[in-house]
DNA sequence: ATAACAATAGACCATTCAGTCTAATTGAAG
DNA sequence: CTTCAATTAGACTGAATGGTCTATTGTTAT
């Protein structure tokens, strides 16, 4: 059985994925762990803390899965880049409900510094990877404005309107930033 | 003097605008209109109508003037389109907080229907908008993907960290966005 | 002037919130 | 077995939440 410490790290990130910071409760995550009140603040002293621990340990390894370029070895990098965004579409919950880190740092960044810096390192982190991946292309474009323009538009595309989400309209919807890609070869 | 009810509505937008629809409470809307709670509840039923409200008398119009092109009589319907992408770095807020419609939408979509609703609403609205003007184009594109693209990548500029938010910034992102929109004419 | 309704005023309510506290239980070390 | 700390357990707290209720004040029509 997985060790309490981790099983509310889940259920917390989970939960603040779908509900927010705000609109997640410690009740909520209490009954989705089903572990006792006493439990959890052994573990964690506040929410806040939780939170920012999950974002730690949860939120920065799962987007840095995303952007782990290192395996591909002989592609052109932009190539290696759009398998990347390619591959967005196949994770439902992208789909659904948005990027995770992005979804925080809308609600979280503008009112609380500590998530802002929290989720800047980790948004710095990405971008860096990319920055390096498109290093190796020598391209015509400044690479740091074209990591963030891929970020921007990956982000914007996952964030429209969940009632009509799907695979095939994330696909769509950034078709014109993969025609622009290939552009640049 | 402006009537209680207008008072509540500016209030509502502009304290869901920052701290979203869970981090604003009713006594700092009441606070920040300096009104008794008996008025409040004297023109809105609930918190929930009370933004939904706020919703179609607030930030429909605010985002529909900004998509409103009918004005621009002769110019190429993507240089109409470029004015406007480039119209939105000269918003303070916009810059700061990024995209209300986009805010309300990732925290309240995926969590009730009726949000999700009026929200939808509202960005078919806009897109409608976009698409009328690039009909006038005769581009080769699909121009439903194309608005919607362009969309998602002004929404996701907007709300990449907050930290560094700035004018600057924002166009840079925003730069490969307009480029690409060049080549099609 | 008075009736009738709109609007203001804020005390009050049940519930939920994050967080505390003490006690019981477990598990490992000697 | 005993000791001692780590963990589990959940009753409890004070503050904040969204919302109700009754009383008062303004305004307008007759």
């Amino acid at each position: 059985m997985q060790p309490t410490r981790e099983k509310i790290l889940d259920a917390v990130f989970e939960l603040v994925y779908v509900y927010g910071y705000n609109g997640t409760s410690m009740s909520m995550i209490l009954k989705k762990c089903e572990i006792p009140k006493g439990s959890l603040y052994h573990y964690f002293k506040s929410k806040k803390e939780m939170v920012l621990v999950v974002i730690e340990e949860r939120l920065a390894p799962s987007m840095n899965a995303f952007y782990d370029f290192t395996n591909d070895g002989n592609k052109h990098p932009l190539d290696v880049l759009i398998d990347a965004i390619n591959k967005v579409a196949t994770k439902k919950q992208l789909v659904l409900y948005g990027c995770p880190l992005n979804r925080l740092n809308q609600e979280m960044s503008p009112i609380d510094k500590d998530f802002e810096a929290a989720i800047t390192i980790i948004y710095k982190h990405m971008r860096a990877k990319i920055i390096i991946l498109l290093g190796g292309a020598n391209l015509q474009t400044n690479t740091n404005i074209l990591a963030e323009f891929v970020i921007a538009t990956v982000w914007g595309a996952l964030s429209l309107s969940p009632a009509q989400s799907s695979e095939e309209r994330y696909l769509d919807t950034v078709t014109p930033l993969i025609n622009y890609l290939i552009t640049l070869k």
